[in-house]
DNA sequence: ATTACTATTCTACGAGTAT
DNA sequence: TATACTCGTAGAATAGTAA
């Protein structure tokens, strides 16, 4: 999506193109955002184009309406303005960086008495494997240790004929606002303070795709 | 304000940028906003330039976090799409442009008997004459006869040494999203339905400014 | 590593105009 | 009147590279 086209899309909805056909010629449009007749009409192209408005011409110019795509773009948007200014104190926001790493977290997703929890409290089986994140920023940093003074989701320890496993907290997260997940906080860890591990349904280095060195970004929601 | 630095501000806002300060590089940003590191560059020094975030550069990257200013901006949007998607049955969308005309609206909007109601109950003192405008799409026609079936502001009628003066009903409207405002519905005119009459505090035509057939926007809110 | 300058490419804008 | 085509050009994007 180009930013030039929202700007488009934007200006329809303020007039109310989402409760009604708006008869709007070029030139009229064009001055509203600023282009001139010739832009303005590419403009309505394009986003007729990509099926976010439908258009009906007539002689006295074009009636514009914008259809469910189009909605839902503007709701998309209008969701995570929503979620970013009014959810303060219920999500946390965090950049990290692949690294390859010992994946101890990988070790408890795959015991059964873990992975039972993770589908019922957080309505996904996990992918065997977690994504190991270095935090750089000291904001980052930060974050990760409210994080840890937070109760979020528990999930229960066990025994089993061979040892004792702990309990383990996580937290729902998206992944680079495209894939559900969830942070593990792990109580105890070889690692420091500045790695998080990532769970998610599938294997995230082969979803969005990712590599060692990549930048990350979570949505933490704390509920 | 140009679209595409509005996505790049976005795209900041998602990484919950007004809520701490992020460590950005170029490179990364530039695969997030789908454009190459010179230019994710560039974007970033726009940005900051216009006031809308502020920067700190690193050897890590640049600590990006989004100012007053950005944030108001993101706001102004969140406030458009919440009106609208929330706001369905309070808020009525209409095009309309304008003509010169009788100025029957005019006449009222200058009788003392009313103004004082105007003021009391719109909140602003009307400018001295009206802003005719015509509609033109059958959308607007059926907004226009909506307007008639809802209760709105009613300015009571009265009676003066000369003649007896009849209520006026009105509703607040935002035109063109600038200026507030209020349309009238004077019930008995000279004009058609396909007419609507325009107060504010000021000349609109002065104000905006409009000519002739120049297009109009109003929202009306319909309480 | 970074950021960001300069040079070059190329996209996207608007003038002119056909329909 | 409309919309939207072609086309010359300006400005934006990237490549290369310096700092």
């Amino acid at each position: 999506m180009d930013g030039d086209l929202w700007f488009a899309l934007l200006q329809i909805f303020k007039m109310g193109g989402h409760t009604r056909q708006i008869l709007l010629g070029t030139t009229d449009f064009g001055k509203m955002i600023g282009v001139s007749q010739q832009t303005a009409s590419r403009r309505l192209l394009e986003l007729a184009e990509k099926g976010l408005i439908s258009r009906e011409l007539t002689p006295e110019g074009q009636l514009i309406f914008i259809n469910e795509k189009g909605l839902e773009l503007i709701k998309e948007v209008y969701n995570t303005l929503k979620m970013g200014l009014e959810g303060v104190d219920k999500v946390k926001f965090l950049n990290g960086y692949v690294f390859s790493g010992f994946g101890e977290g990988a070790y408890y997703v795959t015991k059964s008495g873990y992975r039972e929890q993770f589908a019922e409290k957080l309505g996904f089986v996990p992918f065997p494997g977690t994504l190991n994140l270095k935090l750089r920023s000291a904001a980052d940093l930060k974050a990760r240790s409210d994080l840890e003074g937070l109760p979020g989701i528990t999930i229960k320890g066990f025994v089993n004929s061979e040892r004792t496993y702990g309990d383990v907290k996580c937290f729902p997260a998206k992944i680079n606002d495209k894939v559900d997940g969830a942070v593990l906080m792990i109580r105890r860890t070889h690692y420091g303070k500045d790695v998080l591990e990532i769970i998610a349904p599938e294997n995230l280095r082969k979803a969005l795709p990712l590599k060692d060195g990549d930048m990350v970004q979570l949505k933490v929601h704390l509920e």
